[in-house]
DNA sequence: ACGAGGTATCGTTCATCTACGATGAACAAA
DNA sequence: TTTGTTCATCGTAGATGAACGATACCTCGT
């Protein structure tokens, strides 16, 4: 029954098919809020640590960027509102997380470029 | 040796591997650049009738698009510097083509998230 | 050389982005 | 309750983006 600090978000991959239109104006505006959501290198960079430690990061992330708090957290909110990260509160701390769909999302519709 | 109208742009698809790196610094400039050229509906559009209609546009684009004749320009140049496009004269106008290797290496960095 | 059609560039206006420090809100431990 | 930690939000300043009209630039016919 001990509730140590590792977090336990980042569910489930969940492979459920897309089956959104890859094409149109939906499709357009949707790439396009994801494509600028990618469109500067810190928020690349706060995806790939997101990426690479499986587990989630949360002010780690301010530790590995040259940028200031308030910006990071600027950059997550972007992420965020874009669909691509989710924040979960743990505690004092928030745990970002990936969301797989979203990713998914994006690499089909440039694909359908 | 009859000279039509008919552009001879929009080259050899040309499948050379890509052999540049998938991460690190240089490819997270190298996809935020590509992502934020793709970061606006109406570019994306253009990026769509290039990719439809095979043979190059040119001042066509205007009329599909509801912008005007130098936000379009504007957009195209975006695009061009991203690398995503190319321009060549055809007479009085200007034919543009899809850059089939900037497409192939954005979804290759997309991907590699 | 000249005019006409097709593009690019310039200059401007308004909005959004990026970055920061400072402040505020939420929570755990003392 | 108070304190310290962690994160979000606010306010600001400078840079960039998006859109337009006007204008300059080419290139081809005449």
């Amino acid at each position: 029954m001990n509730k140590p600090t590792a977090p336990d978000c980042c569910p489930a991959p969940s492979a459920a098919p897309d089956l959104r239109p890859v094409e149109g104006r939906g499709a357009d505006e949707e790439l396009a809020v994801l494509a600028k959501a990618i469109g500067h290198p810190a928020r690349i960079q706060i995806l790939r640590l997101l990426t690479h430690r499986t587990a989630c990061v949360c002010g780690d992330i301010v530790d590995e960027l040259p940028l200031a708090q308030s910006t990071v957290s600027q950059h997550l909110k972007v992420l965020k509102e874009a669909g691509l990260v989710r924040g979960e509160v743990d505690g004092p701390r928030v745990c970002y997380c990936l969301e797989p769909r979203a990713l998914r999302r994006l690499r089909v519709l440039v694909a359908g470029l």
